[in-house]
RNA sequence: CGGGAUGUAGCGCAGUUUGGUAGCGCACCUGGUUUGGGACCAGGGGGCCGCAGGUUCGAAUCCUGUCAUCCCGACCA
């Protein structure tokens, strides 16, 4: 039996105006076009259209994920504290988990992600080489209780993710599982009619060897990309590797003490010298867990912290406070420089090729000009600064560029840091017995929504990809008062849903252009108006994503349909 | 948490400077006329003016506090 669909008995609360809520495009028509309503700050309600899409989406990821042996299960949200102290992420999470109490105050947190759960969950299971591979994949809420939520469902703190994990017995089975998760993701992002770009990441709070992810171009992205027209070549901007440049170091002047009164920032030091950022080296003193460290780039770039981290192999890095940086430099903010600093110094690979640069003396109010590398107290070189427009590739030496993008999915190799730590072991065929070597695989559902209105939408509306629709074609009588017209939208509509197909009736008492904007709104890509030509036999036939129409006979819609939607 | 802003009807806003009966547009309800790109006429319902305290004869408006939301920076699917 066919679900009516009638819209005149539907809860698509759409708005004419603007909500003053929303920032973006997809925000904006989400709301808009009664797809979601904000609950709280960063949580959002999923209303009746929206959860259609939103499951439509789901079941493309699952169909996928299973074609790649994938197997679905359901871990609980909620979370007891035992298993992410045990794997010591209890604390590395900190404030940006929901951490709760039961009645007989035990800890829990309402799940950020669920590393430990499946890693658990195996370890108590499997014991065996011959169990393994094994992929198994939820689609599950999770919590995040963000700094600042933003963009609607782009970045919520309660949001849905596909989240995968796989378990193999050594690296060329984690490599299988990996490719057939990448595999899985092209797929999921090309049937969601996405503009993706799969770019190097780097791994960091999940641990482990390598990751990439899955990037939806867009002007709105909060993640930058740098990526080489001539070799393919695509990273994030945490990621995107500097080259060492081969400029000869040529010095020609020793070095001198300048006052620079209350001269601290690169802008103001440019007008006091008169020359470009380009000439300075800025110095700046982080703390990295327990250490106060000091790192060096050139004045006109900036410094990447994930790099610096990862090279410090530090849990927390941040910016020391003045205090700090007083007591550490002997100076105020401002005049700190790597000649006779006392605490360990990184400096960008560029700065290694600085001469005659100018630098803070380590005193307020000082500057020292024409330093060179010798009068340095420089420890390490090393890529610590982002990458910008321009610069070369690391692969091929061309210049890179940079765009945003959508982070809507990122697999990671994660190796044996959650195995080793959840002791999840088994027995190899030599009786030997090993940790399993994992992956981890996540799609932000909602986001990945999102993304797709972002990429399919114009100035009226949203305009689904079929794969996603909610419906595929709407049915729109222009006047309900005409019986004729009626009849013959009824007729089509009922042959439609015998065809199992999701068909919309726009059966409402409202002026054609109403439901005219409505269709456009809420995106459905097929639209049938049924008007003054009923009595003829013609219906007017128009594709949400064209700007014509077309006048067609009622017997060759079918066929239609079929073409435009690829039905058998 | 730092910087900026805003809380008035379901939505979008005015009113706050200079205290004096709480308004506009859209949406909603009733009746009628309409019916191919967001109709028209007539009538109508809906407000702890974010919350608490204070000043005052009188507070949406002034003062203090508080909460919430949004935007700009560090987290990430």
């Amino acid at each position: 039996m066919e679900v009516e669909m009638r819209y005149s008995k539907l809860f698509v609360p759409t708005l004419r105006e603007v909500p003053a809520e929303a920032e973006i495009e997809s925000h904006k028509l989400m709301i808009r076009a009664g797809l979601i309503r904000r609950f709280a700050s960063g949580i959002y309600n999923f209303l009746p259209l929206g959860y259609k899409v939103f499951r439509n989406i789901e079941n493309i990821i699952r169909e996928e994920m299973d074609k790649q042996d994938g197997q679905e299960l359901h871990m609980s949200a909620l979370i007891p504290a035992e298993v992410l102290k045990e794997s010591g992420r209890w604390d590395v999470f900190g404030p940006e988990m929901f951490k709760l109490r039961d009645r007989s105050n035990r800890e829990f947190c309402l799940g950020p992600t669920h590393e430990e759960s499946f890693t658990v969950s195996i370890r108590n299971e499997v014991r065996s080489y011959k169990a393994l591979p094994q992929i198994l994949y939820q689609i599950q809420t999770k919590f995040r209780d963000e700094i600042r939520p933003r963009f609607g469902v782009m970045r919520s703190r309660e949001f849905i993710m596909k989240d995968a994990y796989s378990f193999d017995a050594d690296e060329h089975g984690l490599d299988v599982s990996y490719k057939k998760m990448h595999d899985a993701y092209c797929a999921i992002f090309d049937r969601c009619g996405l503009d993706y770009t799969v770019v190097q990441a780097d791994s960091g709070a999940m641990g482990g060897s390598g990751s990439e992810e899955f990037m939806v171009k867009s002007a709105v992205g909060e993640a930058a990309i740098a990526y080489c027209n001539s070799c393919g070549y695509a990273a994030n901007d945490e990621k995107a590797q500097c080259v060492e440049p081969r400029t000869e170091i040529v010095s020609t002047k020793s070095i001198e003490k300048v006052k620079t009164p209350d001269i601290g920032t690169i802008d103001d030091l440019c007008n006091f010298f008169g020359c470009q950022p380009a000439l300075f080296a800025k110095t700046l003193i982080y703390k990295a867990d327990d250490e106060v460290v000091a790192a060096v780039v050139r004045g006109d770039r900036e410094l990447n912290e994930t790099k610096l981290t990862n090279l410090l192999g530090c849990v927390e890095l941040e910016m020391a406070d003045a205090e700090t940086v007083m007591k550490v430099t002997g100076a105020q903010v401002g005049f700190a420089g790597p000649v006779g600093l006392k605490i360990k110094t990184i400096a960008d690979l560029e700065v290694k090729h600085m001469a005659d640069f100018i630098t803070g003396a380590n005193e307020t109010d000082y500057h020292y000009s024409n330093v060179n590398l010798s009068d340095c107290n420089i420890e390490v070189f090393w890529d610590i600064r982002n990458i910008v427009e321009g610069d070369k590739c690391p692969v091929c030496g061309e210049p890179v560029k940079i765009d945003r993008g959508i982070e809507v999915g990122h697999i990671f190799k994660l190796g044996t840091k959650y195995s080793e730590a959840l002791g999840c072991r088994f027995l190899d065929e030599n009786g030997k017995e090993k940790p399993m070597i994992m992956g981890s695989y996540g799609i932000g559902v909602a986001r990945t929504m999102a993304a797709v209105i972002e990429q399919n939408c114009d100035e009226k509306g949203i305009i689904w990809p079929l794969g996603v629709a909610p419906y595929k074609v709407i049915v729109i009588p222009v006047n309900t008062s005409k019986e004729e017209q009626m009849e013959m939208a009824e007729r089509i509509y009922k042959n439609l849903l015998s065809l199992g197909l999701e068909v919309l009736l726009d059966d409402r008492n409202e002026r054609a252009g109403v439901k005219f904007n409505d269709a456009d709104l809420i995106g459905i890509p097929v639209r049938i108006t049924v008007g003054k030509r009923a009595s003829e036999g013609f219906v007017e036939y128009k594709l949400r994503k064209d700007e014509e129409s077309q006048d067609i006979a009622e017997a060759d819609i079918m066929s239609r349909i079929a073409d435009d939607i690829g039905m058998s």
